[in-house]
DNA sequence: AGAGAAGTGATAATCGATTATAAGTTATCC
DNA sequence: GGATAACTTATAATCGATTATCACTTCTCT
């Protein structure tokens, strides 16, 4: 078995040192320094989702991005300026009183959008 | 100033009934018996949001489904059977209690999945 | 009825996202 | 150091969603 190849750890500290997920696109413009082929963005990513260690976020509007597994529980944020997906932090309680009867819940996701605090006027 | 067509009446009473938002292919496989071709079915969509009749409503991993303006604030559950959207009225309070400092929010989407109550087990 | 505007269905074209291919590079192991 | 397996880049191919085109139909108005 082989380590990680310099791009693939490249592209996993960007994962994990982002403040939210990132799509394939995303981690390409930020890794155009190291020449990073966007091909190769594409095959850590698959790699990462099939060893278990990252995991797919979908966002409503925009493609796949991706983030470290086994965080916990947590939400997004979508800058509609920077458009960038930030983490949120803890979750809200109540979410069944809006589930219809028979239903059954096995997931949420709750998704605030707005402006980033780089994005937000100053206050 | 022309009257809707026959088409388009169809796709509005489609989506006026409907439990939930439906994309184009959604559409179009319930107008199946009416012969209506995808195309009509995308331009309709395109002229019913430009009137402001229609509006789009983007949930994650999904193409863009549509669904009547005006209706009140409410959000929608995604079956992870049978793949359809369905509104959920109310909402749920204290939504800015996971929103970090600095942060300005302008609008929230919370979605919920598991089987809707056609395909849950029966109780 | 006939002209012209608007709509329609089939299908080709396009678009962004993603995957496959081919030729070259790097690491590992003997 | 050389075989080889895994990885890389650039780019072509593919895929699903959406839009454009074209020949034809339907509606509206006189």
């Amino acid at each position: 078995m082989r380590e990680r190849s310099k791009q693939a750890q490249a592209i996993r500290k960007l994962l994990e040192e982002a403040a939210g997920p990132m799509s394939a696109n995303e981690l390409w413009s930020a890794s155009q320094e190291n020449g990073i082929g966007i091909a190769t963005i594409y095959r850590a990513l698959k790699r990462g989702v099939e060893a278990g260690e990252l995991c797919e976020a979908n966002l409503p509007g925009s493609p796949t991005r991706y983030e470290p597994a086994g965080r916990t529980h947590h939400h997004h944020f979508l800058c509609s300026e920077c458009h960038r997906a930030i983490d949120l932090h803890g979750c809200v309680p109540g979410l069944e009183a809006i589930l219809p009867p028979q239903f059954t819940l096995t997931d949420h996701e709750i998704l605030l959008f707005g402006l980033c605090a780089d994005c937000s006027p100053a206050s």
